[in-house]
Formats: structure tokens, sequence, C-alpha cells
DNA sequence: TTTACACTAACGAACGTTCGATAGGTATCC
DNA sequence: GGATACCTATCGAACGTTCGTTAGTGTAAA
């Protein structure tokens, strides 16, 4: 049985052409990235690429896999100790957008709109959902006024988040004052005080 | 034989063509869209695409020439008339919404990351903030607490509505309402009466 | 001597694009 | 009104290139 995603020994090459595949993904898109130019990315030959994984979409769902166990682990550390209400979603999203923004493409690869054909996209919906589950429980301990519209409130919250890499070119220091926009924009709106 | 010299024979097969090929470039992306795919979803082809358009990126560009046309014809008309201010903001947003999610796949096609190589990137580029320019001068009406980012709230605005559609699954009802708790939840916070 | 990792070489399929040909329409001139 | 010429829109076939993938080989380390 020679299944992928096998740790076994970790070697440091598999972990280069997940940084590689990144690079093109988020550059090029799923579909005209191609495995030469990953390779040549890392200076390998092409065929070698199927030692570490086993197909195209394996090497694209490895990207996703390594994107958001990072992002989430980043996500959990900076909300910890804090306790329920709009400072621990304050910090969430500051952690979020850093990372997001902080300049390791793989972030900006993993949110993107997934392809159509590809055969992980079940499971990379799936492990999409299990980040999103953070912000839906940080939503749900909020005190929101009664006929507060949750869901609008959270998927707004993510939408404003994700879709700034798709302008965003400054420096980090903009980067906490924007999670702070966004956040104080609507904390000041909703929140009930008692 | 009314105005002459107007070569403006719109054919139907373009436009065929030109829906065709959002279709397909919403779910594969640009690089795994392919002409044989655009040119099967109507009925022709491969060969007879390049009757109408000079290549592939020329199609993308009238796909996205099309799109925001018709995106920026019904926000502008939809807030024709109403006085500067939240109202006016709200109505864009509604109706920016309503494009988006309405059901035409060609306003999912043209709001997503632009592939890196395209060669129509800039015009592309060029086009979208044309029509981001409606949203920067409704914002620059509001009257807004001293301190406030408009150019965060801005991006915070458009990014919660055009990611929508990566998680939109609903009926046209909810769209409006959808609309509704953007603009609330921002206005709550930020409406300066008097 | 086995294992881990990289290589060379090649496969068939699909890619964007170009080509010459053709059937029907329309305007022009004799 | 018939001949001539051009335009429109499509076709089938092919171009050279690139694609994801596979097979088989070499080699340094354990």
């Amino acid at each position: 049985m020679t299944t992928d995603t096998a740790p076994k020994h970790a070697s440091n090459r598999r972990d280069e052409l997940i940084a590689a595949a990144a690079t093109c993904f988020d550059r090029d898109g799923y579909g005209a990235a191609s495995i030469r130019d990953i390779a040549a990315e890392v200076g390998m030959q092409t065929a070698s690429i199927y030692y570490h994984f086993a197909s195209k979409d394996a090497l694209f769902l490895a990207v996703h896999e390594e994107g958001l166990h990072r992002i989430m682990t980043g996500t959990s550390a900076a909300i910890e100790g804090i306790p329920p209400g709009w400072d621990r979603l304050q910090a969430a999203c500051t952690a979020h957008l850093e990372t997001l923004l902080g300049g390791d493409v793989i972030f900006k690869a993993i949110m993107r709109p997934l392809p159509a054909g590809v055969e992980v996209r079940e499971k990379i919906i799936e492990m999409r959902e299990s980040y999103e589950q953070v912000f839906r429980d940080l939503v749900d301990d909020l005190d929101l006024p009664a006929g507060t519209n949750r869901r609008h409130l959270r998927l707004m919250l993510l939408g404003a988040m994700n879709w700034s890499f798709t302008w965003f070119r400054g420096r980090r220091p903009e980067i906490g004052d924007l999670a702070t926009s966004i956040v104080t924009n609507l904390r000041v709106a909703l929140e009930v005080d008692g």
C-alpha cells in the first residue's frame, strides 16, 4: 500500500514542493499551473514529483492541508485565554488577516474559488468548513441585539477578510489597522453592554 | 441602411459565445477552460470561434466587458434619484448583490482573482476600478464619524459582497436580507444623525 | 543489499491556433 | 437580370507545443 500523504520520514523536499506548488497555484490557478513549472521552481525533474505525490490533485490537496493547518493553528493560538466576546473575535480576525496577508503565498493559494473538476474538492471544502467553525463559534458567543442574523454577520466578516488579498498591496503595519477597522465598524453597531 | 459605416452587426452567436465562455471560465477557471469546451457548449467547431474572437485572451476580455458593463449599468440605475447617504449606498449594495447572485454565471466568472499571464489583465483591472469608483463615491458621500477609514469601509463592503458567491446557495429572497444585513450592520455603527 | 530519492525518456491526449475551403447573402455593374 | 465581386459564418484537418503521467534506471546512504 503506497497511499500518499503518508508522513513516514518528513523530507525537506516534500515541503519545498508544497511551497513551490503554492506559488504556482497562486500565480496561475490550478488548471494553468503545470507540474513542469512546479518542478522547475525547486530545480527538480518533472517526474521526480511523482515520488512525493501521486498526482497533481494530491499535491493540490497537500497544499490545502498544509495551509489550512497553519492558519487554523495560528488563529486558535491567538484567541487562547481571551474570554468569549468581541475582544476574542477581534483577536481572531487580526490573526487571520496577518496570516493571509503576511506574505506567504500558500494562504493566497488556498483562499480562492475551487476548480470544478478536481477530485479532492469535497475534502477541501470539508477542511475549510472546519476552519470556519472557529468563527462560527466566536460569533455565536457574542452578545448581540435580538434579531441579528449571526450567519450573515459571520459570512460578512469572512468575506471582508478573504477578499482583501485581491486588493491588498500594503505593508504589514496596515494589517492591524484593517482588522481593527473591520471589527470595530461592526462592534460599535452591535455591542450590547450590560 | 440607416447610419452606415457602423459595422455593429450584433450577431447572436457572438453573444452566445460570450455566455458559453462565461460558463466555462466560471466552472474551470481561465487556464483550465478550453476553447474546445466553449465551442462545444454552443455546438460550434473549435476553429469557428476565431472568426468572432482573435484569441482566448480576447474572448476573456469580452466576457469581462459584457459583465462589467451590465453590472455597472444595473447598479447605476438602481441609485438614480436617491439622495446621497446610507439609503443610496444600501440601494447600490442590494443591486450589486442581486446581480451577482441572480443566477447569471457571467458575474461569478468576472468576480475572481485574475490569472497572472494573461495579456488583458491591466485592461480588466482598469475596468474593475472604474466600477468600484461608484462605491468610492457612495462612501465618500456618507456622513461619518471623524477618523473613520473610508477606504477600509469600502473594501470591507465590497469584500463582504464579492465573497458571497463562494458560499451563497440560497434562493432570491435571501439576497435582499443579506444586503440589508451587511449595510445595516455598518450603518447603525457609523450613522451620524444631525 | 535494501531503501530513499532523483534521473532520462517516452507515452497518448489535449492544448491554442492556423489554414484553405465552402455555402449563402448582398451589393454593384453591365 | 445575369454576371461579378465581396462579406459572413462556419467547417474539417492539421500545425507544433505542452500537458499529466508512467516506466525503467542510477546512486548515495543505512
